[in-house]
DNA sequence: CGGCGTTTTGAGAGAGCTCAACATCGGTGG
DNA sequence: CCACCGATGTTGAGCTCTCTCAAAACGCCG
C-alpha cells in the first residue's frame, strides 16, 4: 500500500534549496521537552535532525492522542505554514535536535521554486493518505483486528515482517489501545501462532487475506 | 479553531485556471452509485458540482469507515494526483454531479501556476489538520465526550449552534458511533439540558469550557 | 546493586455494540 | 387524498470487550 508515495522524498533535505537550509535554526531538545504547544504562534517549519518527536493533543481528561510521530528526516508543523497558531503539542520522545525554517522563508521558497512546491505538496498528499489509513484503523473496534490492520499496513518488503520503531507502550498509544490490551492481545496472537515475536520485530505467520 | 484556514478557498473553482476548468469532464451519479473504488487506476482530480459524496474504506467485516464527506464545491481524490491507484471508495450519497480534471492537466497547472499550487497546498494542509482533529476525536472513548468534541469543533460563528449537514445516521458514521448510541446520547444530553435539538441544528446550552 | 520504566498477568466494572421491535417521516402511486 | 413503503429515528435488554485499577516480574542504566 502507498507503494508509490513511499518513494517520494520525505526528508526536507531533498527539496529545500540550499539558501533555505542555510536559514535553518538548530535547536536541541532533551527527552520529554516541549518544542511547541497548541495555541502558540507558529514560527515555521521544523525538520527533525536527530531523535524522535511526537505530536499530541491533550483532551481535558489529560488523555493524550498521538497525532503523529516524527523521526530524523521528517518535517513537522507543515500545516502551520498556513496557520497563525499551532494546533497540537510537539514533545521530544528522546533527546533530539530540530532545525527551524522560518515561515516566511519557506513560503517564499514554495512560491518561487515549483519543484520544491511540488515535493511539499506530494508530501502533504502522502500525509493525508497516512492519516486516512489511521482513521480507518481507529474504526476497527477489536484490539486484535486493529493490530492485524497495523501489521498489514506496516509490513516490510516481504509483507509479513514489521519492525517496531519504539516501545510497545508507544505503539499502544499510536494504536489507540491501552498498553495492557496490546500486551495481552499480542500474547494471545503469539500463543495461537498467528504471529512470532522477536526483539524488535513482529512476524506474521500467515499472510493476511 | 482553524479560523484562518476556514477562510481559504475550498472550492476548486477558486484556483483552477479557466483552461483547466474547460478540460473538466462532467459526470452524473445516482444516489448510491460508485464513482471509483479502491485499487482502480487514478484518473485525476474530481470536483463535486452537485450533491454529496463520501469516501469510505471497507474492512473485511463489511464495516464502513467514512474517511471524508464532500459536498458541492469540494474536491476529492486530491492525493491521487500522486498515486497510481485510489485508496478508498467514492460513493454518491445523493444524486450528484462531478467534474473530472485529468491528472496530467492538473499537475501541469500546479507546476506552471504558483498561485494555484499555493492554494492547492493550503487546501491539503487544511485537510491534514481536519484529519488530525478527527483522529483526536476518535481517541475519545465516551460517546458523550465525542459528541461534545464534535459540537465544539463544528460550532458556527456564535460558538454554540451546529448545523447538521445530513441525517443523524450519517453523523453517527462520521463520529464512529452506532446510530443507536448517538440517538441515545443525544436524547440524554437534551434531557439534561446540555443541548437543544431542532430540525437540522443542535444548540449548546452552555458554552463548552 | 539499586532504581525506574517497560512488560506482563489478574480481576472487576462500565460502556458501547448487537439484536430486536417499534415509531416517524417523506415520497409514490392508486 | 389516502394507503403504502422504505429509510430514518427511537427505545429496550443483554453481552462482549476493552478500560481501569492492582500487583509483580523483567530489563536497562547509572
Amino acid at each position: 500500500m502507498h507503494a508509490i508515495l513511499r518513494s517520494i522524498p520525505v526528508s526536507a533535505a531533498d527539496w529545500l534549496s540550499a539558501a533555505v537550509r542555510a536559514a535553518g535554526i538548530e535547536r536541541s531538545l532533551r527527552a520529554g521537552q516541549t518544542l511547541f504547544r497548541a495555541g502558540a504562534r507558529t514560527a515555521g517549519l521544523y525538520e527533525v535532525a536527530k531523535g524522535k518527536l511526537r505530536l499530541v493533543r491533550v483532551d481535558r481528561d489529560g488523555r493524550e492522542a498521538v497525532l503523529h510521530t516524527a523521526a530524523a528526516g521528517d518535517t513537522i508543523a507543515e500545516a502551520s505554514l498556513f496557520s497563525a497558531t499551532y494546533h497540537c503539542d510537539a514533545i521530544a520522545m528522546t533527546d533530539a535536535a530540530v532545525r527551524l525554517y522560518p515561515k516566511a522563508v519557506v513560503l517564499a521558497e514554495l512560491q518561487s521554486n515549483p519543484k520544491a512546491a511540488q515535493a511539499f505538496t506530494a508530501m502533504l498528499a502522502h500525509q493525508v493518505m497516512t492519516l486516512r489509513t489511521r482513521l480507518e484503523q481507529r474504526n476497527i473496534h477489536s484490539a486484535r483486528d486493529r493490530i492485524r490492520h497495523y501489521l498489514a499496513v506496516n509490513a516490510g518488503a516481504d509483507g509479513r515482517t514489521v519492525a517496531l520503531a519504539g516501545t510497545l507502550k508507544e505503539l499502544a498509544g499510536e494504536l489507540g489501545l491501552t498498553h495492557e490490551a496490546l500486551y495481552r492481545t499480542l500474547a494471545e496472537m503469539a500463543a495461537s501462532g498467528e504471529i512470532a515475536r522477536r526483539k524488535r520485530t513482529i512476524r506474521l505467520r500467515k499472510s493476511p487475506i
